[in-house]
DNA sequence: CATTTATAATTAGGTGCCATACTATTAGTT
DNA sequence: AACTAATAGTATGGCACCTAATTATAAATG
C-alpha cells in the first residue's frame, strides 16, 4: 500500500486548499496519482509472483543474478543494487537457498567474503517464467508509443531531481 | 522497496532482450523508471512522517479523517478508502487511539459498528504538520508545468487502464 | 420465531522489510 | 607485532501489512 485508494477529486482537492494554503491541488494531485500507480504495479507484479512462491525482493535478487548468470555477486553488492539492506538480503537469499535457487559459495582469498550463484534449477525457474513476466510487462505498456514512453521517462526524471534536494 | 536500485542500462536491456524475446525494451524501461521512482517518492514521505511518529499508513488514516473533520467514519469504509484490510485499519486505529489522535465512539442503533473521529489534539497535530507536508508536495512538482502534470496524469491514467486487464 | 446468512470489528499468526548489534576476518597505523 | 578501524555476513527484535479465523450483532428466510 502506498497511497490512498480513494484519491481527492479536484472539488475536495480545492475545499482543503483553502483550509491549507500551502497545497498546491495540481501538484498533490498528480504525485497522488504517481503513487497509486506505483502502489498498483508492485500489487499486479506480487500475484504474478506469488504463483512461483516469489516476493518481489526474492524475484529482483533472481534478475539481478541472471544478468551474468555466470558471474558470482556477493552479497554486499547484491544488496545495494536490489535496494535492499545487508541483513535483509541475508533472508532473502535464505529463502532462496532453500528453495534451490542459489548457492552460496566460500570465497578463496578473503574468508569474510562469500559469492552467490544461480543454480541451474534457479536459471531454469527463471527461463519458465520470464517470458510471461515480460509479455505482460509489454502489455501493461502497449498503449503507449514509443514517444509517450520517453515522455514519461522524463517527466520521472524530473521529479527524481527535486526528490534529491527534497531530503534537505 | 519497490524496484531494483541499480536499473538496467538501454545495453543491457538490449542483450536480455537477445534472450528473452517477449522482453520489450523500452516498455521494461519506462516501467522500471515509474516503480522506481513511486518507491522513491514513498520512502521521502516515510522519513518525513517518521519524524512525527507516523506511519505512510496511519498518516493516510488521519488525512481520510481531516477530509471532513466533524464527520466520524467507520473503520469499514475508513479501511476501504485508505487501501488496507479491515484487520489492518483496526491495528492503525489502535496505534492512533493510543497516541490519543483519534477516538473509537459507539454507534448508537446498530452495536456491531463503531465510528472514528479525529480527537482535537489529532486535528492540532494535522494542522501544525500539514503545510509542511503540502509545500514539500508542491516543491517537489514545481519543475513541472501545468501542461507537464496534466500529461504525466493521462499517461498515469493510460497504464491504470491497461493495469485493469493485467489481472486477468 | 428459529435458523441461516451477512456484516462489523477484532484476534491470531505469518511475511517482508528495517535498524541495531554482533562475530569473524582483513587492512591500516604506530 | 599490537592495536585500531573497516568490512562482510548474520542474528535478533520490531513494525506494517497481510490472510484466515473468531465474536458479536443484525438481517433475511423458511
Amino acid at each position: 500500500m502506498f497511497y490512498l485508494k480513494d484519491l481527492p477529486t479536484d472539488q475536495t482537492l480545492e475545499e482543503i486548499s483553502k483550509r491549507y494554503h500551502e497545497l498546491d491541488p495540481s501538484a498533490l494531485k498528480t504525485c497522488a496519482a504517481l503513487l497509486r500507480t506505483g502502489s498498483d504495479l508492485l500489487t499486479a507484479f506480487e500475484n504474478i509472483l506469488s504463483r512461483h512462491d516469489l516476493s518481489q525482493g526474492r524475484f529482483l535478487t533472481l534478475i539481478m543474478l541472471n544478468r551474468t548468470p555466470d558471474k558470482a555477486i556477493n552479497p554486499s553488492t547484491l544488496a545495494q543494487k536490489v535496494g535492499v539492506k545487508r541483513a535483509t538480503m541475508t533472508g532473502l537469499l535464505d529463502g532462496l537457498e532453500k528453495k534451490g535457487l542459489v548457492k552460496r559459495l566460500a570465497h578463496q582469498e578473503d574468508r569474510r567474503k562469500i559469492s552467490i550463484q544461480l543454480t541451474v534449477v534457479g536459471k531454469d525457474a527463471l527461463d519458465k517464467m520470464l517470458p510471461d513476466y515480460y509479455s505482460r510487462i509489454a502489455q501493461l505498456m502497449k498503449d503507449l508509443s514509443e514517444n509517450e514512453r520517453q515522455n514519461l521517462n522524463s517527466l520521472l526524471k524530473k521529479i527524481d531531481q527535486s526528490l534529491i534536494l527534497f531530503k534537505e
